[in-house]
Parts: structure tokens; sequence; C-alpha cells
DNA sequence: AGCGACGCTGTAAACCTTTACATGAGTTGT
DNA sequence: ACAACTCATGTAAAGGTTTACAGCGTCGCT
């Protein structure tokens, strides 16, 4: 029969060392408040007791919980997973704990997540899915007050709050300038979903980097898509059932170009010789490939930890403004991209 | 100036709706119990103040919180996302919001998350990764109290905690079986990390395969590794060193195999010409890999599911015993697995 | 009519901690 | 020697909810 533990309060163990309770929580809060003599005592008891502090009740009576929302899109992308830890090593760093929501893309459930905020269950949210949550919680009415939230990778449109991530139009850009340098003209994109931000991002940076090149730029050569497999897959192959299928591919993220890749080989194409694919994120199965992946690599870890760091500034003082923060991503080159088979035209020099 | 809202509470609820303060809280908690002009009241105030519930109050008073700990060894494999995903998906179910730990397999911060049982911060505890966290906590010293935790996949060796997974060595059999059928001889096995449970129900399984269909078991056979991909292509590289290399490969997990398989291919092996490969998990790669790998899938949405209705019934009812659970597991066969180029002997016929 | 039962509502205690304020002892400065 | 401080400690209120218990009106039954 498991009893449960009656648990030691407090009084208890105030009772034990023979000092008053509030002594006892400032021994625990503030460790210099307290002599060296009661100190011990307390902790002498409090160990006897096999006390541990109610955090429910310290958080009913100081109103913050010390634990962080963290919305996600979807757990199950490994894009996300190093991402998180970053966030959590730094909000361990910073005594929080953090509670990690899977909204599968779903606003009613990431409104849910944001009524942490509200019930103040959470201090803080960081948003990973480019969307507020708020807005869709009560119609269109955005909660008038300000929570300490940032983003991350993703800049929310209408909505003032920090972020930290990538220059991804900058990213784009050269991911279109590696394959133009290796004298690919005819170069098709396919893009994550329409209603993400980073979509519209790396295709703006595709579409300056073709112009910047001299590339062709035809109707299909922008591919709606998502960022899945099977998106990636279907994308190229309409892209190869076109009359004039291109030479590379940028796709959006590293899912959509293994799809892409998958759908190549099925066709008995080569990857790189026949076709070269360009994937964003570098994922951990990029590198494992075959081929592994040409890709944008971007700083993930360090991007979770300032996520996380900002936050916490934001926790301590709501007042503090914080700047977007921009870190540096690299282009990753592997065996995915080589130069077209048939060079249409000779070798495009950079800008 | 973000201005913190001055937070309506019950009592201000109470007030504008001319009811009492237990009469709130009735309203929201048990609806049958207030009648039905109060409630309209109740609920037309609250609407107006823009109530929201104190739930750190609630906890406090009630003595639970509504949130199980997930203890993960590490979120970046992607064999537990869809298996969160489940758990996640029946907790909502149950109005239990869950909070994932990443250990990294890591016992001391796997004792902190767990210490959130004994802070009453959480009510119940899912472990993912075969070991008890209590144990490393405070030396050896396990909580005298039970608190209601269960595990999945990994029988928890000396704990009296409910589990439910699928039988590993049954399965590792049937990898082996479908091997030997397919007339391969000469098979290795590439397993997980020593410390890890499934590792030794896995192996088990392959050796009793060997040995029911009469195929070759030489000292290093059995490899050593870890659940990566990187581990996976050392081991691969010395049964490849080896003087009598193996047709095919078992691999403990999907990620060696795909290590395994990374490593035949720098060597200019063809699988599954040269080598025959499967892997364990069906992890989402798995399909999309290249070769497809044939795998072990385990169901895991609903081990997932199964595992949080469990833990639901044990938190409403700590005296429950539960037992353990076991799944349907599938072989999937994909494009990894073939004969061998050259038999060695005539196909053996499955006992 | 009187009695018990029942259903709804109110009162107040309890949950455990943090913290403003009060107290008193010890220290410093003049 | 005494005022003015400092410092460690104690007292008690506050934080927002749940829930045992009590009160009261209504209904059905004899």
């Amino acid at each position: 029969m498991p009893t449960r533990r009656s648990t030691a309060t407090m009084k208890d163990v105030a009772l034990k060392a023979r000092v008053s309770l509030a002594t006892v929580s400032r021994a625990f809060a503030a460790p210099g408040s307290v002599s060296e003599t009661l100190t011990q005592r307390i902790v002498a008891a409090a160990r006897d007791l096999n006390y541990t502090l109610n955090v429910n009740a310290r958080s009913l009576r100081s109103q913050s919980s010390g634990l962080v929302v963290v919305l996600i899109p979807d757990i199950g992308n490994p894009f996300f997973s190093v991402l998180l830890q970053g966030i959590e090593e730094q909000a361990r760093a910073l005594g929080l704990a953090i509670l990690i929501g899977d909204t599968h893309g779903d606003r009613e459930l990431a409104a849910t997540y944001a009524r942490l905020l509200d019930t103040r269950r959470a201090d803080g949210m960081i948003l990973l899915n480019g969307t507020v949550p708020n807005r869709a919680h009560d119609g269109a009415r955005l909660s008038p007050q300000r929570y300490p939230v940032v983003a991350i990778s993703e800049r929310i449109p209408g909505a003032d709050i920090a972020m930290v991530g990538i220059n991804n139009r900058a990213a784009g850009f050269e991911a279109v300038a590696h394959l133009a340098g290796l004298g690919h003209r005819r170069i098709a994109h396919i893009m994550g979903p329409a209603d993400n931000i980073l979509t519209h991002e790396r295709a703006q940076g595709y579409r300056e980097g073709v112009l910047a090149h001299g590339c062709d730029l035809w109707p299909e050569a922008l591919q709606p898509g998502a960022f899945s497999i099977r998106a990636g897959r279907a994308a190229m192959a309409k892209l190869l059932d076109g009359p004039a299928p291109p030479t590379a591919v940028f796709a959006a993220n590293d899912e959509i170009a293994i799809g892409a890749i998958i759908e190549a080989k099925a066709r008995g194409l080569h990857v790189p010789r026949d076709l070269s694919v360009v994937g964003f994120d570098d994922i951990e199965y990029a590198e494992s490939y075959d081929p592994a992946l040409t890709t944008i690599n971007q700083p993930r870890r360090e991007m979770g930890r300032r996520a996380m760091a900002m936050l916490g500034e934001l926790i301590t003082d709501p007042d503090h403004r914080q700047a977007d923060v921009n870190l540096e991503y690299q282009l990753v080159v592997r065996a995915s991209t080589a130069p077209p088979r048939v060079a249409s035209r000779k070798p495009v020099s950079r800008t």
C-alpha cells in the first residue's frame, strides 16, 4: 500500500530547527541573509524531514512560475531538436524549466498553450512557428497585455516581437549563387508552405539570385510545396515533367531536398551528375544522406540559446526593448551539387 | 509601458455576479452543481472581467498540478517524436499537459526532472530511457514513496514499474529469420549501447535466431555500438575488415543501419546486392533512405497513447496495479535486403 | 400540518510560501 | 553614555483557489 508521504512543510522545518517560518524561507531564498548557525540548523532539519519546497505555493505567492513555454509546430521535425537543446541549456542556466508545446500547426492548440501565460503558469514564451497564437485564441482580439515573448527564425508580421534568426533572403541568394557559380543556368526553387514567412524570404532570395546571375526564370520555376519529403517529391515530379527541366534545384529545406532527390533517382537520374540539389537547414540526416546534401547550415543551438537569453531578460525586465538578432549562416558544400552535365552556356562569374 | 493586467480573481467575479466565491468555484469545477441562472450570471461576469483561473492557486489547494513529466534521453532522436505525439494526444484527452525533459543521458539531469514529482509540480512521469532517475538523485536511496510512473519500451530492471512496449527479443529473432530466409548464413549484429536494456533483448533475439536457423556465429559477429550513425559506421568498418565479412547485418536501430550502409557504400559495396541490412524502429527517414530500409516497425504513436492512458489511471488511483502491455510490431521489408550474391549454401527453410 | 430529505448556496478554513513591517540586540560615532 | 544605525530574526498578512460544513428553502410523504 503505497502511502503518499505526509509532506513536510516549512513550518515543520522551522519547528524542528527552532526558528521562525520566515527564517527558513529566507535561508533557502537568500542564502546570505541568515546567520551561519541557523542556516546549518535549518539545512539539517530540512534534510532530516526530507523537506521539499512546494513550488505551487511559491508561484502563487511570488506570481511567477519559473516555466517557459516553447511553441513548436512539429516536434518530429529534426530541425527543432538541436534548437530545443540550446533553449533548454540556457533555460537551465537561468534556473528556468521549459514546457514544450507541439502545436501540429493547430492554432487552437497553440492558443491553449498560450493561455498558460494568462493563467500565470508560465513566465514567458518562445515561438517557433511564425504565428502569434493569442490572435487565434478568441477571435481577432489580441491580448491587450504584453507578455515576454521572443520568436526564433521567423519574423512575425504585425507583431512587435523580438526575433533571433538568420537572414533567409541572403542565404537563399547564396544558394543560387553557388549553383550559378557551378555553371547552372536553369535553377528551380521548391518552396515551403505558402503561409510561412520563411518561404517567402527564401523565395525572394532565390529570385534575386537568379536575376543577379542572369539565370533563367520561367513560370514554373517556383514550385509551391511544404516542408516535407512528400511535397519535395511531388514538386520535383512536376518540374521534371515540364518541357525544359532544370539542371539544379534549390529546395526551401532539407526534407524537400531529400524528396526531390528521391524523385530524381526514381526516374533514373543521378544526383549530382544530372541534377544538383541544395537544401536548407542542415539537419542531422543531411550529412548522412546519399548523396550528402549541400545545404545552408543554421547555427541552431546558438539560436536557441540566444532566444532564451533574450527571453530571460524580458522576464526580469518587461520594459526592456530587445533588438532582433541575426546570426551567421553557412553554405555547406557536400556531394549533391556539381557542374551541370552539359553546361548550357559557359559558367557565369559571380557578380 | 506594458501594464500587467491587474488580474481578476474569483472574488471579483463573485462580486460582480452577486454570488459567493464558492459558487463561482463550483460553477467552473462541477458544472452540474450550480443552478442555471447563477451559472449564466457567473459566466457573463467572468467574460466581462476577462477572468482566468490561477492554476497555481488551484494546484496549491488541490495538491495536483495537471502536469506529467516525460523523460527522454535525446529529443533529437527521431524515434521519440511520434511517441511523444501519442503521449501528448492522450494527455490532452485526459486534461493533462506534458513537460518534456531531455536528459541527454545525464542522470543528474534526470534526477532534476524527477524532483518535480517531489515538489508537487508534476503528477506523474513517463520514462523513455530505461533508467529510474530517482535512484541517482541522492546516492543509492530510492525514494520511499511511490509516484505514478510508467515506462515505455524498456523494462526497468529491479523497479516495479509498469511498461508498454514490444517484444524486442521476438522482433530480433524475426529480423534474423527474414535474412536467413533470403539465404544468408553469415549474419552479424551491431548492438546498441551496453547499458541499455533493449540492446540485450535484441541481441538475445539475434542469438536465438542465428541458432534456430543454423547460421554462423563467430566471435566478432556481435559488434558493440551505440544508437548512432557514427557508431554504426565504425562497427560496420570492423566487420568489413574481418577475415570473413558477413553478407547481412541486423542493426539494433535504424541509425546504426544507416551508418552501416554509409560505410558499405564508401567501400564500393552495393546494398543490398553485396550486403543486406535490416534496422529497427522504422523512423521516418527509413522509408526515404537510399536504399529504403528493411526494418522493424514499432507502433510508436499507440505506445505513447497507451502509456499515457495507463499513467492517467495510476494518477487517479495510485493503488491500481498495472500490467505490462506488449503491442504488435511488424517487419517491414523494403529495399535494403536481398538474397546474398553468392549464396554460401542453399537457402535455409524457416523452422 | 409536520417531518425528513434533498438541492442549492454561503461561510470559513486550509493549502504553503513570500515579504512588509516590527522587534530587539549589537555596533558605531560623538 | 546615548543616539543612530545595522543586522538578524520574528510576526502576520497576503496570494487565489477548493471543499467540508452549515444553513435554508422546497418538496413529497404520512
